[in-house]
DNA sequence: TGCTTGCATTGACGTCTATCGATACAAAGC
DNA sequence: GCTTTGTATCGATAGACGTCAATGCAAGCA
């Protein structure tokens, strides 16, 4: 089963469940780090939005008063930290969000499991 | 209702729901660049996890090879970001988590909105 | 009062990072 | 082939950030 508390190679105990290692808490920094810029943030909501899935590069960067130089730059943190992926066709490229990164760290940050939360739905459904 | 989607003081339309104005993307990005540095990472989930739920900075201080006034800078940046705060208590200062703001990143992160979580629990059980 | 301990603040230093202009690369059209 | 357009990479620079030693401040104790 994946994204299971305590295995070492995957992600994580959860931040009220244990503290962290030094390797789970570098590997989690260098993705909250990628989100920690405004820049990076409304790129990946652009694209997480979109419907459809996919946005080309250029719809992306005149939505910013910043050189075309700085969003690659941008796309390509995001990219290093495997929240969203791209691939080219022909004269464009397109990306698309990997929701897998994203919800591993949601589910981290709830102080409330995730599981939790259905469970007391389901507990209260069937009250 | 707190924590509705689209308010402007409030927080956040969800990353997958609408894309980010430059406010609310400026205020996120606080908070997780907050949590874009491996050694606060491991200060917030050792207080968040400690049962009582508290700490005292005694405590957190000697789990890490780097001087005092570090850790104390990193608990400030924590504290200013909303996501812990601390009281005197004679000589000692304790520090706990404030899960609200945890809580908030974690929905604005979920790819499937923690609500439709809820809900799709809730129609399951009462199928 | 003076001493000691726990924690915060200050100031300085090296490193990382966001940004830009210039350039390189890839694909399409001429 | 050459030119144009879309995107990535390179190199440089200003500012932000993590870290430390030194210092300040609050509280307890002799």
């Amino acid at each position: 089963m994946i994204g299971q508390d305590g295995e070492s190679g995957g992600c994580c105990p959860g931040l009220v469940t244990a503290p962290l290692d030094d390797v789970q808490a570098a590997e989690l920094a260098k993705l909250f780090k990628a989100l920690g810029d405004p820049v990076r943030l409304r790129l990946l909501s652009m694209i997480a939005s979109r419907s459809g899935g996919e946005v080309c590069v250029c719809d992306l960067t005149p939505a910013f008063d910043l050189s075309q130089p700085t969003i690659s730059h941008h796309l390509k943190l995001l990219r290093q930290a495997g929240l969203i992926d791209c691939e080219r066709r022909g004269t464009w490229v397109y990306y698309w969000v990997l929701p897998g990164t994203l919800d591993r760290l949601s589910a981290f940050l709830a102080t409330a499991r995730t599981a939790d939360v259905a469970a007391a739905a389901t507990a209260e459904a069937t009250a």
